[in-house]
DNA sequence: TTGTAGGCGTTATCAT
DNA sequence: ATGATAACGCCTACAA
C-alpha cells in the first residue's frame, strides 16, 4: 500500500509515504515493540546486548520514533509556544534565540507565532498552541498581554513573560530592570554637566515606558534638576515615530542637551533627524538610548546606551519554564540587571 | 482522576490535567463523536441543526481538538521546520516573520530552530524535525546545506530553501538576483564617475558572494574598467570583519573612493572603520550596501544599498513549500528582483 | 527480562 | 444523517 487517496475534493492530496514505525524495527529485530520502545528509551528494564542491537537496527533503518504519537499518549508534547509581537525587531529576534537554544538543548521544540500586535492575530496564535497540545507559553515584549490572560488562563499551561507591557502579579515573568537601567543613563548625563535632559519615551502608559521615566526622573532629582513637562515627549518604540516627536524638542525656545530615549532603535530616528536639523551628537546634544541592539556600537557615534542581556533573558525565561512545566516551583519574578554602556554619543555638555 | 505520577526517578512530574475530548462534547450534546468530528469539520455529511448544536456546546465548552491526535491519524501535522543560521540576524527575521505570517494563514504552525551554523546543532534540529513529522521544511540562509541534503532527503518531505549558499539543482528554492543586484549597485557608482571601486564581499566562495562579484565586474567591465585584484577583499557578512577587511583597501598607495559592500551589516561595519580613520563618507569614499535592512535609513549618511524584498521572499517561499505538501508541482527556481535604492552614501567621485 | 493488552483523541470505514 | 468500530504509533501497566 504506497498511497492512497484521501478522497477530498480537490482529489490532489496524498497520504505521505509511511515511515518505519516501532513494529517494523520490532519485527527486524524479532522482539516486541515494547521491547523496542524500551531500548530506545534506554531503559534498564532490557538486556543490554539486545537492547544495544535493537538500536543498532532502529539506527540503520533512519528510525525516527513518532514524537506525535508519543505526545499522544504521554500528554507532554515537549513543545511550547513562542508569541512575539514580531521577530522582525531586533530585541526580540535576540530573545526568541536564548529561548530557542535552550529549548533545544533540554529536548523542546518551540512554535514561533508573531501577533504583530493583532487582537484577532493574537487570538489565533493561542488557539493554534492550545490545539498543538503545547506544555508551555512564553510571550515576549507583548502590547495587548491584557488580552492574552483570560485565553492562556483557559489552557492550564505554564506561561512565562519577557518584558511584558502588562505584569500581572499572578504570572511569571523575566523583566529588565528599567528603573535603575535609566536612572544611570540618565545620572551619566547629569555628572556630564547637562541641566536640560529630555525624555523621548515609548507610547505612553506602557509598563517599561512608565519605569524608565521614573528612572529618568529619580536621576534628575537626585541632580537638583526639578521637571520640565515640556521635555517629555514619546514616541512608539521604533525610529519613524521617535522623529517625530524629536521635533517637538528641537522646536523649543530652550532645547535640551542631552536625550534619554526609550530604547536604541528610538534613539537611530532621533539622532538621525537631528544630523537633519543640522546639528550634531554629542557635541549640539547627547543622545543614549537603551538595549544595546548590535548597532549600538556602529552608529555615527556609536551610541551610549543601556545593555539588556536579552539573549540570557530568553534563557532563564526558558528555565523557568522548563521548571514549571516540570511542577516544580520557579521565581515568580525574575529581575536582571542592566549595564551602562559609554560610547561617543554623549559628551560633556557645553559651558550655556 | 486528577492527576497521577509517572513514577520517572525525580518524582516530580505530573500528567497534567485533563482536557476536554471529542468524546465529552459528544456526549453533552447527545450524539456520537463521530458526528462531533464531523459537524467540527463542517462536513456535509450531518444535519446543519444538530451541527449547529455541536458546535455551540463545544465553543461554550472552550473544547479545542487535538493537532496531535490529528496528526497521528491524518498523518500529515500542518506543521513546518524552519532552520535558520540565527534568528538574531535581520535578514533571517525579516524572511522568518513573511514564512511565518504566510503558514499561519494557511493554518500551518512553525517549529524555528536555529543552527548556528554548527553542524552537530544542524543535525540534532533536523532530527527533531523528522521526528516530530514536519510536512515540510525551509532553510534559510544556510552555510552548511550541503550537509543537509542527505539528511533531509531521508525525510521524504518537501524542502524550499531561501538564498541558500550551496543551491542544489534538484531543490526548491526562494533566491535574490544576486548579480544584477550588485551590477545595479556598482554601474551607479560608475555613473557617479568612480573608476576606483572595491568589492567587500562575504567568505570567499559561497554562493551569492560569488554572484555579486560578477555582477560588481560585469558593471565595471561595461564602464571599460580593468579588474584590480587588490580592490577585491572579503569579509564574512558581518561588521567587524567588515571592519578588518577595509583596513586593506584603506591602507593601499590608492585606495578605492567608492566600495561595494556584499550586504549592509558589512557596510555598517566599513562605515564605522572609514570614520575611525577620519575620512568621511560619502566625501571622501562612497559606501554601498545590499539587503536595504530597517537600519540602512538611518545611518550616517542614510545607506545607498539594494532592497531585498525579505518578507516577500518568505512568502513566496511559504507558499511554494504549500503548494509541494499538498503534492501540487511548484516553480523550481524562484529568482526575485532587487531594487536600487540610491540614499547618501554614495556620491561623485571628486576629480582626481 | 520479555510479551500481551489496553488506551491516548482523532479521523476513516463501514454499517445502518 | 448517524453510529459502531477500527486504525494511527507509541507507552505502560500487568502478566508471564
Amino acid at each position: 500500500m504506497p498511497e492512497k487517496n484521501t478522497g477530498k475534493s480537490a482529489g490532489v492530496e496524498k497520504r505521505p509515504h509511511r515511515q518505519l514505525s516501532i513494529k517494523d524495527i520490532a519485527r527486524l529485530a524479532r522482539v516486541s515493540h515494547p521491547t523496542v520502545s524500551r531500548a530506545l528509551q534506554n531503559s534498564p528494564l532490557v538486556n543490554a546486548q539486545t537492547a544495544a542491537k535493537i538500536r543498532k537496527i532502529a539506527d540503520e533503518a533512519g528510525y525516527r520514533a513518532s514524537a506525535v504519537a508519543r505526545g499522544l499518549v504521554t500528554r507532554r508534547t515537549r513543545t511550547i509556544g513562542l508569541v512575539v509581537t514580531t521577530v522582525a525587531d531586533p530585541f526580540a529576534s535576540e530573545v526568541v534565540c536564548g529561548i530557542e537554544q535552550t529549548a533545544n538543548d533540554h529536548g523542546y521544540s518551540v512554535f514561533l507565532a508573531d501577533s504583530n500586535a493583532d487582537p484577532a492575530r493574537e487570538k489565533k496564535v493561542v488557539q493554534a498552541f492550545a490545539e498543538r497540545r503545547v506544555d508551555g507559553i512564553i510571550v515576549t515584549s507583548s502590547r495587548v498581554g491584557a488580552l492574552y490572560l483570560p485565553l492562556l488562563a483557559e489552557m492550564m499551561v505554564p506561561i512565562v513573560l519577557v518584558n511584558d507591557q502588562h505584569p500581572g502579579a499572578f504570572v511569571h515573568s523575566v523583566m529588565i530592570e528599567n528603573l535603575s537601567g535609566m536612572r544611570a543613563i540618565a545620572a551619566h548625563l547629569t555628572k556630564l554637566g547637562h541641566r536640560r535632559i529630555a525624555y523621548l519615551g515609548d507610547r505612553f502608559g506602557y509598563q517599561s515606558d512608565v519605569e524608565r521615566l521614573a528612572g529618568y526622573r529619580e536621576a534628575l532629582h537626585e541632580a537638583g534638576i526639578d521637571d520640565v513637562p515640556e521635555l517629555v515627549v514619546h514616541g512608539d518604540g521604533k525610529p519613524e515615530a521617535a522623529m517625530e516627536a524629536i521635533e517637538k524638542l528641537l522646536a523649543l525656545a530652550d532645547p535640551p542637551t542631552a536625550v534619554c530615549c526609550y530604547n536604541d532603535m528610538t534613539a537611530l530616528g532621533a539622532m538621525r533627524k537631528i544630523r537633519m536639523h543640522g546639528l550634531h551628537v554629542p557635541e549640539d546634544i547627547s543622545v543614549a538610548g537603551f538595549d544595546d541592539l548590535f548597532f549600538a556600537r556602529y552608529t555615527q557615534p556609536p551610541l551610549t546606551t543601556i545593555r539588556q542581556p536579552m539573549r540570557r533573558m530568553g534563557q532563564l525565561a526558558m528555565e523557568s519554564l522548563i521548571k514549571l512545566m516540570s511542577g516544580e516551583e520557579s521565581v515568580a519574578q525574575i529581575r536582571v540587571d542592566a549595564e551602562l554602556i559609554v560610547r561617543e554619543s554623549t559628551a560633556r555638555a557645553r559651558k550655556q
